[in-house]
DNA sequence: CCTTGTGTTCTCCG
DNA sequence: CCGGAGAACACAAG
């Protein structure tokens, strides 16, 4: 499940990787995928560059050359952006291109759109279940669509005043209050778990319940926790792959996530599952309050 | 049946 | 009756 970490790993690969590259060719496998026509999907992206790519949580912004349009791409739950540069890659050992074929080089099952550049180097949207999306927007849409945004943690905006507006009054429970895009940008279901577990809280505790001292925790352990998973390169728990096709590491960080019934990695007790926020939640019964 | 991110729709409350 | 908040539902496919 791709959220901030990971799409902020994929946004880092890839501008390292494609900007400036003029777009030779777009193949729509998917029509659903692609929130515009075709027909102006690819009129808008045929010869055009992307000059720069931006994120506003778990949203990817490339800015076109035209200096007018913006590709938008989120990945939902599945969703993959995988860059092939059509040389020789060697990963963990492996020379992925040896040998390459046809064959090889056609798109997966899961290919929904993929661009060809102009000196052959392609990038590939998979997206198994089809909720990921592509969208050209104009500068007034995405204004709009940004203003939906909350705090940005790991920006310079993210103050502490500003987070503890959030909490005062607020009825809804803390994990939900986490996963609420207009409220905090970014978080999803694995991070919620992992920071709240990391303050010490309980998920379905009332925003408004909890201590000052308490909020400023999850403010600290929210940034903590995203900026080591953006060093580990996300987490790749069923899913998820960076620019490169790669795995992420910090699973092998995660203390809750995924670990239903396993003994707490920090009294040893078994892990709870319950369901906060409609969402599969793991946390500690005696490590949370 | 479960899984999840988000847009939409419904419901409640003041 | 309006608006906001929050919860519930819809979506896809393995």
């Amino acid at each position: 499940m791709p959220e901030l970490p990971e799409v902020e790993t994929v946004r880092r690969d890839l501008t390292a990787v494609i900007l400036h590259q003029k777009i030779k060719s777009v193949k729509i496998l998917s029509q659903p995928t692609i929130k515009n026509s075709p027909a102006l999907f690819l009129r808008i992206l045929k010869n055009n560059e992307f000059v720069k790519i931006e994120r506003i949580g778990k949203l990817l912004i490339f800015n076109l050359a035209n200096g007018k349009n913006y590709l938008l791409v989120h990945l939902k739950m599945t969703g993959q952006l995988i860059y092939d540069s059509g040389k020789n890659v060697v990963v963990g050992g492996h020379s992925l291109n040896k040998n390459r074929t046809e064959e090889m080089v056609k798109p997966q099952r899961s290919t929904r759109v993929y661009f060809i550049f102009a000196d052959g180097s392609r990038l590939f949207f998979n997206d198994q279940r089809r909720f990921g999306y592509l969208k050209i927007v104009d500068y007034n849409e995405l204004e709009k669509i940004k203003s939906k945004y909350g705090l940005e943690p790991l920006t310079p905006e993210f103050k502490k005043d500003k987070w503890r507006q959030i909490f005062s009054g607020r009825k809804k429970n803390v994990k939900a209050l986490l996963l609420d895009q207009s409220l905090v940008a970014g978080v999803g279901n694995i991070y919620a778990d992992e920071v709240l577990f990391a303050s010490g809280i309980l998920p379905n505790r009332l925003a408004n319940s909890l201590k000052l001292v308490e909020i400023d925790k999850i403010f600290k352990n929210l940034q903590i926790i995203l900026a080591r998973a953006i060093a580990e390169r996300g987490t790749t728990f069923n899913n998820y792959v960076d620019g490169h096709g790669r795995k992420g590491g910090f699973v092998n960080f995660l203390k809750v996530y995924g670990r239903k019934g396993q003994n707490c990695k920090k009294c040893k007790t078994p892990l709870k599952s319950t369901k906060v926020a409609g969402r599969g939640t793991i946390y500690c019964i005696k490590c949370q309050k």
